[in-house]
DNA sequence: ATGCTACGATACAGGTCTGTATCGATAGCC
DNA sequence: GGCTATCGATACAGACCTGTATCGTAGCAT
């Protein structure tokens, strides 16, 4: 078996730790290099600028993601169950630690300028988050699927928000029983 | 009359308004003093160093954050009605163009370092914020005051963020139909 | 009128940032 | 064994950042 991590593997895994835990101004490039101990031109040769390695960990954020979102909806029969399934992963993720919002998010207030690429790929993946909240709700048999979609992004970006906020000890702890009370209220 | 407006609070409006609307990693003093007209000088003669002119506009944000919410639930009679009423405000506003988020919400995710001082601003304010939340959920009759009061505040973050994310065309649309949802789940 | 104070403008110091250039080493491949 | 491509390390260029030092000036009070 060879090297089973190359040397743009553990670049990429160092910039993504450090991008999301300290922002992506903070973090400077040498600072990457140095603390993945991987040369500085290495990580030129790979990504033509720091924005572009950037973009680059939002695309595999963007994966991970929605492997996730799946993997986690996979053995739930029903779309309202889906839906609360989500949820309770993410009152449990925003618990951990290892927390610190949402890249995304983060990304999008780091760069409010929409024409910035990173902001790009955020907003698409929020308007993709948006539209299967849409067809959860639909499915689920919402009056209004799009108001109950907007409704529960909030309060997932809430959520998110508040962990770069508080840490730990956040409201996020009512993030599943809110969801709950919006969905059965627009089911009813 | 002599001059209504000093250098110092010319250079504070001009620092606050780069600031919220760009971020404030991205605005530098140059920055600030040439878009100001004052010179650089100036503002270290005011403020001995960036960071304490952040906190200087996180406390004026803070400040003017409490008079309009006491200015918009006044009139108001019963808790419920104000919390309502907050919530209206805030949905109308994050639909202008000139909102580009919650300052505190954005120097905590552009600074996530806790021991930061802009992110204790922000923190204490947040806190501030979730407690009044609670009063009112106290004095509305709600059965557990502290779980409705940290919904409440996911979805005010919630659709703080989407104005940065989304800019005018946001989810926050939803935030007061939401907040009345769960309002009356929890006092029912 | 005359100090005095606050101001704007400019230059500068020291550090950090992104991105480039260069060189020596190393590991796989023919 | 030797060729080649990739890598790490280092130095560097140019721009930008915070913060300081300096100087000329305009207004104001006594």
């Amino acid at each position: 078996m060879k090297s089973q991590i190359t040397p743009k593997d553990k670049l990429f895994q160092t910039a993504s730790r450090l991008f999301y835990q300290y922002g992506y101004r903070a973090i400077g490039v040498d600072t990457i290099a140095a603390e993945s101990g991987i040369g500085k031109m290495t990580l030129y040769r790979h990504y033509p600028s720091k924005d572009d390695l950037i973009v680059a960990h939002l695309h595999e954020s963007n994966a991970y993601f929605w492997t996730n979102f799946e993997e986690i909806t996979r053995e739930i029969s029903t779309p309202r169950e889906k839906i609360l399934a989500f949820f309770q992963y993410l009152q449990d993720y925003v618990k951990t630690p290892n927390c610190y919002g949402c890249p995304f998010v983060n990304i999008a207030t780091e760069y409010p300028n929409l024409d910035y690429p990173g902001h790009q790929v955020a907003l698409e993946h929020k308007q993709a988050v948006r539209q299967r909240f849409r067809q959860l709700a639909s499915e689920a048999g919402a009056k209004d699927p799009a108001t109950l979609a907007d409704q529960l992004f909030l309060l997932m970006d809430g959520a998110y928000t508040s962990v770069r906020m508080f840490r730990t000890e956040n409201p996020a702890t009512q993030v599943v029983a809110a969801a709950r009370t919006l969905v059965d209220a627009a089911l009813a």
